[in-house]
DNA sequence: TGTACATCAGTGAACGCGCGTTCACTGATGTAC
DNA sequence: TGTACATCAGTGAACGCGCGTTCACTGATGTAC
């Protein structure tokens, strides 16, 4: 093949990193590097050019799947004239539905990465990441959030600035756990009921 | 060593179960072979003697860990003289602990094993335990049980006698979200105020 | 009850495979003059 | 602008390792008489 050019390799490293956000999250980090290269047209050999380590990749298509995860959330509230109660409502909609269950690859990190972070150490990049958009989703899913500017993925080192409430992480709570659950019992009745119930009960407290 | 009696290799046996039902529970499916029969004494080669398969091994430690679960919340409902209410409270509590959190190994196979079983095909006996585990406790997480004798891990083949309410369900989202996540993001602040306010959210509905 | 023998739980090594990582190599790219 | 050469992105094979599973073997157990 011969050496790619600089712009070439730069979106190598790009599309590497956005495919690598896709698979772990629809198969977790138990996906090979062949079919991560591969998914891109590239072989394993070079990979180690571009990142230390396949630890390295997961903590960069984290931030990648965390910054995807804000244009989604903006969308949302774009999509309803900045209303962030309307916006908050529908993504509530689309986190419990079967497409978002049935399609982890483009779906919520929070959902998707859980178990590839679980087993990565405090350290690392990927938690770190993993934990600022917890963070920011759970205060997105606020109401009312205290500051109209809370990043997803974002903020600096110190410990954010502004408290999430118990609305925020509760929320985020039971859209997790629906998630997870309706995905382990994926084929079963159970997967269905899951979704209905967290919908109906989210839906019922915001009264 | 020599042949070990019928008696022992029963032994053997359940204890092969009980071990791994802590292992994957704790470090995931990922345990090797060689771990968990060094886990009980033994070496791996007459692991094939007892088991058809490792897959089969965690389809058994599945079903083991939710007869203790069955267990626990009999426990919790003993502990407050058969009142429902009180039990279901105390579990909560214990449930959205640091405690439970940090010790994965005997917690909740609902959320301890979730990764595990998403990875297994629909087919499998773990699958098909972890559902029928995730609906009694959805059950059991009612304020008023229909039945007084819902099981955890019991009930004939057919799709339950009785349907599991809105309030079952969205409890169990709440309650595994929170745990999934406290685990995820252990060792930073995210993880206190997970619990915390999962449990003052619950706590408030329940009025 | 005692003896002879078949059974089979567990051992330890081997097999085959897939994986993350390394490395010598290629040849187009980028740069120094 | 053109040329000579160093750089380095990507290749493909090899390395080393750990794993699930298999297998010949051992010797105490269980059983038939």
């Amino acid at each position: 093949m011969g050496r790619a050019s600089q712009a070439q390799a730069a979106e190598h490293r790009e599309q590497l990193v956005a495919a690598a956000s896709r698979l772990f999250r629809e198969q977790g980090f138990q996906v090979s590097l062949a079919e991560l290269t591969g998914a891109v047209g590239l072989t394993t050999g070079g990979f180690y050019r571009q990142f230390e380590s396949k630890d390295a990749l997961l903590g960069e298509a984290t931030a990648h799947a965390f910054t995807e995860l804000r244009a989604l959330l903006d969308g949302f509230e774009a999509a309803h004239s900045g209303d962030h109660g309307a916006g908050r409502t529908a993504l509530i909609d689309y986190y419990l539905s079967a497409g978002h269950r049935d399609d982890a690859a483009q779906g919520c990190p929070v959902s998707g990465l859980n178990a590839a972070v679980s087993h990565q150490p405090e350290s690392s990049q990927a938690k770190r990441h993993y934990v600022e958009g917890v963070e920011g989703l759970a205060g997105w899913l606020e109401s009312a959030p205290s500051t109209a500017d809370q990043p997803v993925a974002g903020g600096g080192p110190g410990e954010g600035a502004t408290q999430v409430s118990d609305e925020g992480y509760a929320t985020l709570c039971t859209l997790v756990g629906a998630l997870v659950l309706a995905r382990a019992t994926r084929g079963s009745a159970v997967s269905e009921q899951i979704l209905t119930s967290a919908r109906r009960t989210l839906a019922a407290a915001d009264d």
